[in-house]
DNA sequence: TAGGCCATCTGGTCCT
DNA sequence: AGGACCAGATGGCCTA
């Protein structure tokens, strides 16, 4: 993995093109199952249900299963847990905590959902070996290949910068766009949030 | 079998 | 008060 943070340019490409390969001495040459063999990609978050509980000791340790044991697991954890201790939790009826903590958890599910999703996003327009024979990028994999690509971008405009410079001397133009910061989106005309409206977009006033 | 990766639960903290 | 965010813990799956 270290490979991946200090990797630019020729480097980046050449990684990104043969990921499958596993040159760069990354395990993640092999065929992996699909998602959802792994209990993930198929949430019921209507349902506050786990995904796809991994075993039945899974399940019956997951608080959003709905058997017959689960009232029993909970109420050890929360023998074994004392939990935050607030007034008001110690004060809040059992079903009406568990009620709580469940809406919590598949709150925090749906957030993390949401998170893989903008993964997903994120490796869709990362230039490596898409294919079903490959094996997905790694969440840490992703955001480095994606810093380093964006790094990888930068350089190029950069580089075409300073060409258009040498091609047309006399133009006024090419100096200040030269002497621009090279920030990932500071010559952007396109929000980056544009499509998702989200908090996160500090330059338009597109918020949610 | 160890290690990597992942999903989920949980409690704590911060923000609105 | 409720929601978002975060980090730690736990356990399952997969691969070398």
């Amino acid at each position: 993995m270290a490979e991946l943070r200090s990797l630019s340019g020729d480097a980046y490409l050449a990684l990104s093109q043969g990921y499958a390969a596993a040159a760069a001495g990354l395990a993640l040459g092999a065929a992996r199952g699909p998602e959802a063999a792994r209990g993930y990609g198929a949430p019921d978050l209507e349902g506050d249900l786990p995904a796809a509980p991994r075993t039945a000791a899974a399940a019956a340790e997951s608080s959003g299963e709905q058997s017959g044991d689960e009232d029993d697991a909970f109420e050890q954890r929360r023998r074994r847990r004392p939990g935050p201790g607030g007034a008001a939790d110690a004060r809040r009826r059992p079903r009406e905590q568990r009620s709580l903590r469940l809406s919590i958890n598949a709150r925090e599910r749906r957030r993390m959902h949401d998170l893989n999703d903008a993964l997903d996003g994120l490796r869709a327009v990362i230039p490596y070996a898409h294919s079903p024979s490959v094996r997905k990028l790694s969440k840490i994999a992703t955001l480095l290949l994606a810093k380093n690509y964006i790094l990888m971008q930068a350089q190029a405009l950069d580089e075409m910068r300073r060409l258009l410079a040498y091609l047309n001397p006399g133009q006024g133009l090419a100096a200040p766009v030269a002497a621009a910061p090279l920030t990932p989106f500071g010559q952007a005309a396109v929000c980056p949030f544009s499509g998702a409206p989200s908090a996160l977009c500090e330059r338009c006033d597109k918020k949610p």
